[in-house]
DNA sequence: CCCCAGGTAGGCT
DNA sequence: AGCCTACATGGG
């Protein structure tokens, strides 16, 4: 996909591989909305953006372009793995029903806090609770928006606190993340390979394994990843197998069937399951 | 009133 | 190792 940087802007050119809705509304990411013009609007830590439709593709207005260009994966050619995993018909409807959907690279720690107050949860309510965070615990970052609260900050926040902005019972585990996450830190994270990593996440209360997974696939961009949720296990029923197993049996034999794809092919196929619903 | 949501931790066998 | 259940909360 072509793109260029102008200043405090991206120019996305074309639309096959780039829509802002594939991509925000496909449940990986939760801190975007549509504003007063119609534009979707995304944040990420202390950054956002405005993406706005033009003729010939996407304008993407930030002071952080290559935050943005980070985020969206811009170099990432998506016409290829599109292609690769179209080869299976259910696939390729899920696939051709969001072409413009991009996996994120969100920054860690956001993308863990986010997916540990997905767990039994709904994405709308989900959307509320890190809303609700921002606004109480992040900075401004001009008359609209809040950033997402820094590491440090949590250190300050108990569970209290997070009861308070609607976690329920997941509030225990965001009062521990800060100490927890401190030790995930210190283990170098993006050398290890994704096992090992995926090890090191689940020593954090509040992550198991299909968490683990998202943070996997949407913050450090382990494409060798099979997140399966109720979702993914309808869809495994439906199209893979009847053999009953186990949600961590379900995504072991995805993954050893899609390789380094497996990632892509389980969002493509969450979004077309949500979507339609 | 019920059931469900991008599940996990802790306890039991 | 595998099964069972409690768990907060908002929406349908």
């Amino acid at each position: 996909m072509e793109y260029l940087v102008e200043g405090e802007k991206i120019v996305v050119i074309g639309k096959e591989d780039f829509c802002p809705k594939d991509i925000l509304e496909c449940g990986q990411f939760f801190r975007y909305y549509v504003n007063n013009a119609g534009n979707f609007v995304a944040l990420s830590g202390n950054a956002k953006c405005e993406i706005i439709e033009t003729e010939e593709g996407f304008e993407i207005l930030t002071a952080n372009t290559e935050l943005f260009e980070e985020l969206f994966n811009l170099k990432t050619d998506y016409s290829k793995i599109k292609q690769e995993i179209s080869s299976t018909d259910f696939i390729a409807k899920a696939v051709n029903s969001a072409r413009g959907l991009r996996i994120v690279k969100n920054n860690v720690f956001e993308t863990i806090c986010s997916f540990i107050i997905s767990a039994n949860n709904n994405i709308k309510r989900i959307k509320l609770i890190l809303f609700r965070l921002c606004e109480k615990a992040g900075k401004k970052i001009d008359e609209q928006d809040y950033a997402f609260p820094d590491v440090e900050v949590f250190s300050t926040l108990d569970e209290d606190f997070f009861k308070g902005i609607g976690a329920g019972y997941r509030a225990r585990y965001l009062a521990e993340l800060y100490g927890n996450y401190k030790v995930f830190e210190a283990c170098n994270p993006e050398k290890l390979p994704t096992k090992e990593l995926r090890a090191e996440l689940l020593k954090i209360k509040g992550v198991g394994r299909k968490v683990a997974d998202c943070i996997l696939l949407f913050a450090f961009n382990r494409f060798d990843v099979f997140p399966v949720d109720v979702w993914m296990e309808r869809v495994y029923y439906e199209h893979f197998g009847k053999e009953e197993l186990t949600r961590e049996k379900i995504s072991e034999a995805l993954v050893s069937r899609f390789g380094t794809r497996a990632g892509f092919v389980q969002q493509y196929l969450f979004y077309s399951k949500i979507a339609d619903k």
